[in-house]
DNA sequence: CAGTTGACGATTGTTAACAATCTCTGTCAA
DNA sequence: TTGACAGAGATTGTTAACAATCGTCAACTG
């Protein structure tokens, strides 16, 4: 230890130096799902090169990856930008959640025997404990990550990555246009799925389901716009 | 022309030198959706640079951008192999697949004023003049991507990026697992589910489809293999 | 004073050389 | 004959310097 001072981060693989490119793409993404990294904010590939101590190719495959995710937006000779979902992309992300997430709960009451329940179980235990310690960063994310899970609970890994995609652009659309207090779903919504879920009930999950994404949905104001950030190094140096 | 004796590629934007790294994806794409490009087929950066005359940075991030989709698969200091479907991955395709395109093509028949049918329409005539042309690699491609048309018809971009992917790796475990001949969808399934939609039928619609899905499934021998190409430039090279 | 032009600084894109790793082959010994 | 070992060659990963582009701001002109 000693012979790193000033050394704090964690990487998961670090045999020659710093995090690979999947360590910074998981904290980015993972400040863009705590809503703590605002649409629009500028990531500049020497800023996060200091943040998070490694060279500009690292730096540049995470941006590249996170562009091909939709999470940011890379401009021609002008930099990354976190990505900015208009009006007409939150009605897609919408509508495509509407899409998928009803067949989903529906199998998911239907099966079982194939499923894991445990994740799901886990997941909000971790919410629970989370509301109760008022973390509000960890409420948002966890929030959001329910749905993912809800994917994760199929064993599916391509159902797992939509599912993953859709929620972060949730996450970037409820920080743009959400009105307030709505950043995170309403406390028992997501326990109730579950419980239908596990009652073997496709019809009344669905239904659940259903009412919870138009909840969300009719929480947005398609006025209302956030600032960017610019303290990249406190946003993303965190754990 | 005159000027430029042997270079018979022309790239999206080619302003500095040769095609950018999304015209190298395009190309890798539509190779593996014509199943001229094998699973487990080797696509080393030496190998792809001269084919398409760029630097191996481009071919870098092509490489990189494929394996974020799933086409390829990044090996640590060994390099980029196409992907290579296990008998679970097709399980999970095929899973998801049957998650997704039915409420998609239900959707498709209940809203007929939201959706481009012209979209459709034209691609089964292009599907047909193919058949009729005997083009098969052709009609292996325009076969897979009929169902990604199906996304884009719904005009939701997010819907469009899921089957897109879903459709190439099943483009992938076709060929890997397919019997001889069922390489394409049979001729007229997919035209009678455009006639389905084009009634407003949404319950036949749904039949077809997963019909059509598990014509699709039961065509493949899971224990069937093929074998790794090595003519990167005449596959790749070839319009 | 308004608008335009030019140069400077900052940031991104590209290239080429270097380092690290892996594969293949040939040799040697059991 | 088979196995292990070592070295050469080839391939990928990394770094740093260079080139190109963009935004800003000051100076200039009408």
């Amino acid at each position: 230890m000693s012979s790193k001072p000033q050394q704090s981060r964690q990487a998961t693989s670090d045999p020659t130096g710093g995090p690979d490119e999947n360590f910074i793409v998981e904290r980015i993404y993972k400040a863009v799902m705590e809503q703590r990294l605002a649409p629009k904010t500028k990531l500049s590939e020497a800023r996060l090169c200091e943040t998070f101590g490694v060279g500009r190719m690292r730096v540049r495959r995470a941006l590249l990856l996170l562009s091909s995710q939709g999470i940011i937006e890379l401009q021609s000779n002008r930099g990354a930008y976190v990505a900015c979902p208009d009006k007409t992309e939150a009605n897609d992300v919408f509508a495509a959640r509407m899409l998928i997430e009803p067949p989903l709960v529906r199998q998911l009451a239907q099966n079982p025997g194939d499923i894991d329940l445990a994740l799901l179980t886990n997941h909000i235990a971790l919410e629970d404990a989370a509301r109760g310690k008022k973390e509000r960063t960890e409420i948002i994310r966890l929030s959001g990550e329910f749905h993912t899970t809800l994917a994760q609970a199929t064993g599916n890994k391509f159902i797992s990555r939509m599912m993953r995609e859709l929620v972060t652009r949730t996450s970037l659309i409820v920080g743009l246009f959400g009105t307030s207090e709505n950043a995170s779903c309403p406390d028992d919504e997501h326990s109730n799925i579950l419980k239908a879920i596990q009652s073997h009930d496709p019809d009344l999950a669905e239904k659940l389901l259903i009412s919870h994404l138009n909840h969300i949905q009719r929480g947005l104001d398609m006025e209302a716009r956030q600032e960017p950030q610019d303290d990249l190094a406190a946003i993303l140096g965190s754990d």
